[in-house]
Formats: C-alpha cells, sequence, structure tokens
DNA sequence: TATACTGCACTAGTAGGCTAGTACACTATG
DNA sequence: CATAGTGTACTAGCCTACTAGTGCAGTATA
C-alpha cells in the first residue's frame, strides 16, 4: 500500500480505507487479525497513533473489534458491512462526477464517454503495476 | 449556488469549480465579467477574501483576468479552457471511484451497476431542486 | 472633486491533522 | 514470574490550510 502525504485527504482516512477495501476483497477474512497499530505504522512509516486513529474509526463502523492485549478482529458482518460501504463510497465518487458534469453543461453522451475514458486509464495503471 | 462549509473541500475551491462549471457551461462567456468580490461573498455569506483565493485560482488557470478598478473578465480561450478542465475532474471522479472499487473486490459488471445507480440518484436530486 | 465601485495586500486568529512521548492494562509464552 | 507482544489513553507541540478583518490603490461616473 501507499500513502501520499502529498494528498488532501488525511492519512488516517487513506489508512481506514485500504483496511475496508482489503476486508471487502477477502483478505482478512472474519475471525482473523489485522495488522497490529505498531506493526502497520512501522511498514508505512507513519505514527502508530495515526494508524490507532484510523482503526477507530474502522471500530465504529462495526468492521473489526479490539481485544485487549490481543489485536484488532474482523467481525462476523465485517466483510458484509465492508463491502457495503466500499460500494456506497464508489457509488458517491460517481456521482460527485456526474453532478459537476452536468453543472458543466456537459451532455449526457459525453459523460458516458468520459466514464469509458477513466475506466481505460484505470485499467492501463493497473496493468502497468503488475 | 450552495456552500458546505461542513465539506472536507474547501470553501474556495467549491467556489472555483463553482465558476469554473458556470464559464464552461456558457453562463458568462469571453469578455464578460464574472460577479465581483464583494458581491459573490455576500451573496455565498463569506469573507471577500476566501473569494478572492478562489479568483486567484481561476486566473493562473487562464480562465479569467482581472483588470484592476473594473473587475475579472472571462478570457478568450476561458470557456475551452474551463471545459477541458471540467472534463478533467469529472474523468478524475469517476477513476477514484473505479480504482475504489476495483481494490475492494468488485466486479466489473458491479460497478457499471453502481454507475447507473449514482446516475439514477442525480436525476432525482435534480428533478427535486426544479 | 467626490463617490462608489472594483481588485489587491497585509496581518492575525482558528482549527485540524500529524507527530512525539509517555504511561497503563491486558494476554500469551517461556 | 519475566518478557514481549497487543490495544488504550493522555498531553504537548508543530505546521499548514483556511478564514476573517482592515486598509490601500485603481477606475468610472456624476
Amino acid at each position: 500500500m501507499n500513502i501520499d502525504p502529498t494528498m488532501s485527504v488525511p492519512i488516517y482516512k487513506q489508512i481506514a480505507d485500504y483496511i475496508r477495501q482489503t476486508v471487502a476483497a477477502g483478505v482478512y477474512r472474519p475471525g482473523e487479525m489485522i495488522p497490529s497499530l505498531r506493526a502497520l505504522a512501522l511498514q508505512l512509516k507513519v505514527n502508530p497513533n495515526t494508524v490507532q486513529r484510523a482503526y477507530e474509526q474502522l471500530e465504529r463502523e462495526g468492521l473489526v473489534r479490539s481485544r485487549k492485549g490481543l489485536g484488532m478482529f474482523v467481525t462476523q458482518q465485517g466483510a458484509k458491512t465492508a463491502q457495503t460501504k466500499s460500494e456506497a463510497a464508489v457509488c458517491s465518487a460517481f456521482a460527485r462526477g456526474i453532478r459537476a458534469a452536468l453543472a458543466a453543461g456537459i451532455q449526457p453522451p459525453r459523460v458516458l464517454t468520459a466514464f469509458e475514458k477513466a475506466w481505460e486509464s484505470v485499467e492501463t495503471e493497473v496493468r502497468a503495476q503488475a
């Protein structure tokens, strides 16, 4: 995972989004433990406090549950919750784009074109990483 | 126009986006003057300085040019610039959504469904306003 | 010249995000 | 029991982004 400190999105939100996506994708399954505060902080080269803030948010969402002295564990409904939340975030991003397009007077057919264009650009990104 | 101070997006960016969209939509044409700092500040109930920051950004983008004592005027290539920039913003929003979807393991068909869902929700928003 | 509009520049205060440090409580394991 | 791992809680401080207030300079017009 990559953290971009220059982004306007706070680091702790980037971390929360990342963990949520991995849980949604099934990398961590219900009952399993996600990386410890200190381990992830070390890996991402950020302060443990920042990771904790991310984990607090995930716990409020009901995605994980902390067990003192043991770690943070994905709850039974965690995968489902993560999927729902992730899909909502995707919808929200799309809606923002569509709203901006209509406000700028871009016609619906051109909006679809923009979507296809975005799709292709993301696909080439993925290929480049692999 | 509505300003949402609770959004994570800074007010001055919301203003800049709004003006850019209206120029792209042809509300203000090349050679025409956009609302004065104080007039817009009064209307949106924000500080004139905040509007100025938005206008500075638009001037850097080559969308408008300031004439001391007169106002801010849309440049000749302003409309074209605004359209290009707006479309790029739309693409960017779509790409963010698609990237998040793939990271969360959402399959391509479901991504399309999410897009259609977002489209419908925006449409009902627009109807509600009208 | 006086007035009222324009943009511009400077200073100051506020809030949020991040880091750092420290200390504590719990659990498993040797 | 000692140790090393886990999460939790708190304080303090820094830095940047953002907003606000105020005053100044240019331009048009009566």
